[in-house]
Order: C-alpha cells, then structure tokens, then sequence
DNA sequence: CTGGATCCATTCAGATACTG
DNA sequence: CAGTATCTGAATGGATCCAG
C-alpha cells in the first residue's frame, strides 16, 4: 500500500503516516466479506434495503445496516431516502464505489477461474 | 459471484450449490484484511516468516502463521521448510496466488487513488 | 527461527423487541 | 419498510509459554 514507514525526511513524516495509517483503516474497512458483497450486490443499478437483504443471503439485518453505514461513510455508497410511508431507501454506488467494484469483480471472476485448483490443493493438504 | 440459488435443473442442482457454497467459503476466506495483506506482502519475491512479520505490521505471531496456512490449504502460497537449524521457511506465491495479487493490487491502487475523496466523504458524514 | 497450544479480554454477529 | 437498541453466546485476536 505505502511501502513502509522505513523513515522519512522529518518535515513530512507526520503526514505520511497519517496518509498511511488511514489508508490501511480503509483497507481494514473494506477488506471484508460482507462490504465486498455488497458492493458487488449493489453493482450498476439502485437497490432497496430489502432487496439487498434477499440478494446477499446469509447477511443479517443487523450486519447490512451496519455494512451500509460504513460505505456511506466512506462515501462508496449514496442513500436516498424516500419520504413516503412505508418507507423507502435506494443505495447506489459513487463514482468511487463503481471504481472498486471493478476491483471486486477481478475477485470474483478469480474465484471461479480457481475453483478447481482450490479444490485439489485442499485435497493434497488433508481436508 | 454466482446468480442466485435461483432453482436449477433438477440433475445438477446439487453440484451447482456445492460450487457456489463453495465460492463463497473461498470468498470469505480471502476477503479479509491480513488475507489480502500477506498475499501483498509476498508479492514476486520468496519471503520468510520473520520477514513477512515485520513488513506487515500491526500482524501478530498467531495470525500470521493462521493466516499462512489458510492460504497453504487453498493453495495460494507454497510452504519450503529448509531442514536447517535454526529452521528457515520461505513462502512463496503460487501461480493463482499471483492471479489473485494481480486485482489485490488494484485495490491498493484504489485506495491510494481515493483517499481524498474518502476523507471529505468523512468530514461531510459528521466524523 | 518457526510454530503449536493455552488463557483471557475484546469484539462480533444473531435474535429479538421496539419506533416512525 | 427501514432502522435502532439491547442482550447474549460465539468467534477473534493478542500475550505468553513451550518445543523442535
């Protein structure tokens, strides 16, 4: 990510590791199964809270929320509420977010091209 | 990832939730935060575990070598015990495990390209 | 040096109940 | 429908000790 605190020139020191600390929360944040299914699920169009919910399968109502509000922090997700009655949330992706789907996508299609290696390593390594 | 469950053809149905489970365990394994780490880390070169260790930062002892042997199971990285003493281990990338490096690699490259945008997105969700 | 095993605090995640 | 809050068991991760 950024190749090591090795020691900087004093001046800027602060805000390289500032840069590099954030970098590697963002990293943290996103670098987990539930955020990238999202994004993945989410893709180009808008989706509902509830279709979201039925389309990840597995996702708590709680962990999606959460998930969510995460995203939008970090401003990979927009939300758009609609003020009717029952209620009405369309998420989207940001421009960022579409970039690091894409990222996210090369993951998944790894995925599937490996399935078979996978598979058989598992089965020399004894379970 | 795959569709949806959706409802198959009765004949393979069975093979296709066994792939797609599958996918997704394999998914949930690498999208994690020291996952994707430590394949960065090992990148092109042979690194030892001592190395990995200290260029990681912030990894401890325990999920490092847990870490290390998720990957080794899946066969993303390759274990070479030299029969020395003291004991010398190198790991090394196998050739999905480059594959998969490859789009890890852009999102490091995201990160790095959207911290900016990342951190107003912060400052305008109030923290 | 590498790595397993154990103990323990912290965190996480699911279930449930309750609002607008 | 979308979301918050709480309670509780399960999983995680760090520290430490031991071994080849």
């Amino acid at each position: 990510m950024v190749p090591k605190p090795v020691d900087g020139s004093p001046a800027d020191e602060a805000d390289l590791t500032r840069a590099d600390s954030l970098a590697r929360e963002i990293f943290s944040d996103i670098a987990n199964k539930w955020a990238l299914l999202i994004i993945e699920a989410v893709g180009e169009d808008t989706r509902r809270f509830t279709e979201l919910r039925k389309q990840i399968d597995g996702i708590s109502h709680k962990m999606l929320t959460q998930n969510l509000r995460m995203l939008e922090r970090n401003g990979l997700v927009e939300r758009h509420v609609h003020p009717t009655v029952p209620p009405r949330v369309d998420y989207t992706l940001t421009e960022p977010g579409r970039a690091l789907r894409a990222t996210v996508d090369g993951m998944c299609e790894w995925t599937r091209r490996h399935l078979g290696h996978i598979e058989t390593a598992r089965g020399r390594f004894g379970t």
